[in-house]
DNA sequence: TTCTTGACTTAGACTCCGTCCATCGTAGGA
DNA sequence: TCCTACGATGGACGGAGTCTAAGTCAAGAA
């Protein structure tokens, strides 16, 4: 993730201290954090940063390929930096835990072209549920 | 689905006006309406119809069983009365449309108990994206 | 048939998540 | 150092869904 800032610099970004801060919250595997929680962690580095500009910098990063969009069921929105090693997500039906999962085999594959019904079709994501441990 | 008023009055449901047209109105297959689309045509028989009301009924049948909710990334919930066969959708990013496909292969026998983390891992939701033919 | 009652419906206020906008600030090149 | 276009800000706004208090009525009892 340290690699993160180089990357957006070489994109052209101008680097200010609310991109870093964002980017240095998403640091690390299996985070799935909502915007509202990477704004909370975020200000307490930098206790002025906006909404507006959290809201702006996770979907600048989405669409750069960065960060993942994880929508999960009428709640909000998770943001999962996990972007370069696909995966899918296990979630607990009860909690809402998020746990990321590597299935063998290729859903894409599973689908027929008569199946297709002309789509272009380029992702396939798998959401598998159940009840973590705790809640169990 | 005219059996669906049948099972619901043995289950000890008030039959209303209401809930007749909200049924009435989730016939079919490949019907994937948002709550306000059931709302737009349901209000069409019964002009008073509140929203509140659809809200209800729609969350009652999907705890019923008889209606599964389709989340679909950011826009409003889809609700699919075609519950009693199992299958999976495929979206359109870019204008929303859900059709219905039937992968080969079983997405949970794909997932290792390595990969379950203790969880008791119940169901798997597969989301294919692409373009529909009038999108692309 | 009429009565009774609690299940159901209603309108609108409210919450949550996210977007938009006008204005201000500043990173980074000249 | 100065300029300016890009980025940050906060507050208004919007869509989707939930909640509540008051009114209505389906259906069993008598
Ligand atoms: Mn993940
Ligand atoms: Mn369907
Ligand atoms: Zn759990
Ligand atoms: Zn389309």
């Amino acid at each position: 993730m340290s690699d993160l800032l180089e990357r957006l610099r070489g994109r052209g970004w101008r680097m200010t201290s609310q991109r870093r801060v964002v980017a240095e919250v998403l640091d690390g595997d299996h985070v799935h954090l909502t915007a509202d929680e990477v704004h909370a962690r975020a200000a307490q580095r930098l206790p002025e940063i906006s909404r507006a500009t959290v809201y702006n910098t996770l979907g600048e990063l989405v669409s750069l390929g960065e960060v993942i969009e994880v929508a999960t069921d009428g709640r909000a929105k998770r943001y999962d930096p996990n972007a370069h090693h696909p995966h899918q997500h296990l979630v607990c039906s009860r909690c809402g835990t998020v746990r990321d999962v590597h299935p063998t085999g290729d859903p894409l594959a599973d689908l027929p072209t008569a199946e297709r019904f002309g789509f272009m079709v380029s992702q396939a994501e798998v959401t598998y549920r159940g009840l973590c441990p705790s809640c169990a």
